[in-house]
DNA sequence: GTGTACATGTAAAGTGTTACATGATTTC
DNA sequence: GAAATCATGTAACACTTTACATGTACAC
């Protein structure tokens, strides 16, 4: 999914400005399933804004740039309805951690039990984050996507705890 | 991780050709967490060979071009190693299937239902290729790595099965 | 006083995908 | 006879990140 999409989705629930829309991606719901930097959002929002999917309003504020208020037009609400008749591609999952694990066991095998251990605190980590981004959440969409992407990130601390001890004394036996 | 990394850790478990690791990264076991294409592999092949962390020699065959099998170098190796002394980023999932899931609520909500259930097409889908390369695999890593995959795909698809009812039935009375 | 949050935007650099070019051989 | 598999490689295009540019206000 291109930015111009994601922000179109995003204005979808709500009006938002090219900060908001950062933020979202980067540590709100959307940050489970998204990823988008300023220098992105900021040149689609223009882009959209040219091509009439979205309007904006400005407020003034002290000491800052003018707030940039962007809201979804009826073409942008067409527009948006249109890409959702489309099947969404397959999920792009890029794991640093499994390739580590993969490759450490040859060259560095000491490593994996670090790395499982490490890995253990992440998924904690993010459970957390989820977890109280679900006290926020209302639509149940909402609710459904941070659910899924909870009881997936359990499912991996669990899968962890069995399984990653059996590989951690595999590897090491490997090793002696 | 980037390409080339990703070419010195397949070499690491064997020799391959540039169109072996395509294959390897698109239908086989690395095909879970990571993704790269042939534009990005042979240059990346090519920047191995000139600094001089992989080598390469060629097999003629008849009526194809020669094959170019490549081998890690003892330079490739501890390259390799010191990459993974680095903690490994966090993971990027993306998901058109979420994103759609979550903006078509508000412009096209009887989309939902047809969404959760080619969403659990796909990981039936999913399972069968783990599952299936979980019979060919053989080091204890290979083995973590797809056992970990497996066990993500099956808490998703059991998640549908459960909370994608609620989802359903909570939007359709949204639009009645 | 130091760092973070707020707020927008651009330019350069890097990375990667898609499409093209070439062509035999095997499977349906 | 059409489509997939084998096999390498390049060029154009798209996309993103990183760094820059600018500046206030508030919390610690």
């Amino acid at each position: 999914m291109d930015v111009k999409t994601l922000c179109l989705g995003i204005l979808s629930l709500g009006d938002a400005t090219g900060y908001e829309i950062k933020k979202l991606v980067a540590d709100g719901a959307f940050s489970f399933f998204s990823e988008a930097s300023y220098g992105s959002i900021y040149p689609a929002l223009t882009k959209l804004m040219d091509s009439g999917l979205v309007t904006c309003r400005s407020e003034s504020q002290d000491g800052r740039p003018d707030k940039k208020i962007y809201s979804l037009t009826e073409d942008g609400e067409q527009t948006l309805k249109s890409s959702m008749r489309q099947s969404p591609g397959p999920d792009k999952q890029r794991s640093e951690f499994l390739a580590s694990v993969l490759f450490s066991e040859a060259v560095y095998p000491e490593r994996v039990t670090q790395l499982i251990s490490e890995r253990k605190l992440y998924h904690e980590d993010r459970i957390r984050s989820l977890t109280s981004l679900q006290q926020e959440e209302l639509s149940p969409a909402g609710r459904f996507v941070i659910g899924y992407g909870l009881h997936i990130q359990r499912a991996a601390l669990a899968f962890l705890e069995d399984a990653g001890e059996l590989l951690v004394q595999d590897v090491e036996s490997d090793v002696v």
